[in-house]
DNA sequence: GTCTATACCTGGATAGAC
DNA sequence: GTCTATCCAGGTATAGAC
């Protein structure tokens, strides 16, 4: 097998066993049995397993923008992508419900290992704000843009959370409905302000 | 020492280590030094560290009691108890900001290690959830109490996590404003009801 | 590139002296 | 009750054959 292909495997697997399992809980025999490979096989690939965790943390990061950019389609507005956003807890519901956010569980777990990837973990976080902050001030809400992408990150994580923690319930779509009638306020607020500025 | 001291001790050294650094990442070898106790001798308090975590969960529920029964004062309202809740973020800010929510985040780890204890450890949600859901109700929020609990409890986990990712903003502090001015909606429709009843 | 064998360490857990 | 000594499983990482 070619050697991208392998690297490549081992850090789709990686990446799905540190969101499932966590990293630390997450060993080489693990990602051996998925990927079919032999343990001592890893380390032609990676250094360690800290740079495997980099590796998955590079992936993720390239997936978001990629998702991000797939939203800027002809036509859409601020308020649809920002609701495409909102909609993550809905398309995702069931592996949130099992597993959580897999950004914000992977971020808490570094931050309590005290680990050398926690801040470029926080920088998934990062690209969800700074887009977001971009969505709002496109809104018309350029004051007031970083605070609202912070409140709808955090509500987004607390969803996820409790959605973690009950799963059971109708919670998740509740708050969803009541996030997107949320940014309707902010919608209607741009509106208002851009008329004002066409007089 | 006698055998109690030292049981709580290792208890209490165990729950902050756990909170600080995850129930996974402490060994026995950490809580030994805190406690400056040998390894060999947690067996004779302990059957396992599963038993540690086990007592530790107890001790932290019995806590979360004791902490809503303190707000049950003379001449409190509901409404006053909830923002109680709501200024736990505060209160606890500094190690919010380092460490993340103490329910949130075990329950989290828990249910990555499929942890036989996560059902526990929901628990602890479980009675700040009733607890919220019982005064939202006094509230004369009946119908909705229990949606309200978890919309509160979700805001709080939420806020906690981004404010872990990113601890360096007033972002806290604004949340916990926009949750009490949220609070005020439903304090105000709960005196209106009560209006129409006294009529 | 991938394998097997193995080194080395840390973690939880046990046995038995004191 | 607490200690030391020790066991054993599992983890990361290395060496070297193929």
């Amino acid at each position: 097998m070619s050697k991208l292909a392998t690297r490549e495997k081992i850090v789709e697997a990686a990446d799905a066993l540190f969101y499932e399992q966590g990293y630390e809980h997450t060993s080489f025999a693990d990602i051996a049995k998925t990927v079919a490979i032999s343990r001592g096989n890893f380390y032609y690939h990676f250094k360690s397993k800290d740079e495997i965790l980099d590796a998955v943390i590079d992936v993720r990061l390239a997936n978001t923008q990629l998702m991000l950019d797939g939203w800027e389609v002809e036509g859409s507005s601020p308020a649809e992508r920002i609701r495409n956003f909102i909609y993550i807890l809905k398309t995702n519901q069931d592996k949130i419900k099992r597993y959580g956010c897999p950004v914000g569980t992977l971020f808490s777990e570094l931050a309590k290992l005290n680990h050398s990837a926690q801040e470029d973990s926080r920088s998934i976080f990062s690209l969800f704000r700074s887009w977001l902050t971009q969505q709002f001030t496109l809104l018309g809400c350029e004051e007031e843009a970083d605070e609202l992408a912070m409140h709808l990150l955090a509500r987004s994580q607390g969803v996820a959370t409790m959605a973690n923690a009950f799963p059971d319930e109708a919670f998740l779509d509740q708050e969803v409905a009541q996030m997107c009638a949320w940014l309707e306020i902010y919608v209607a607020r741009g509106k208002s302000k851009q008329a004002k500025r066409q007089t």
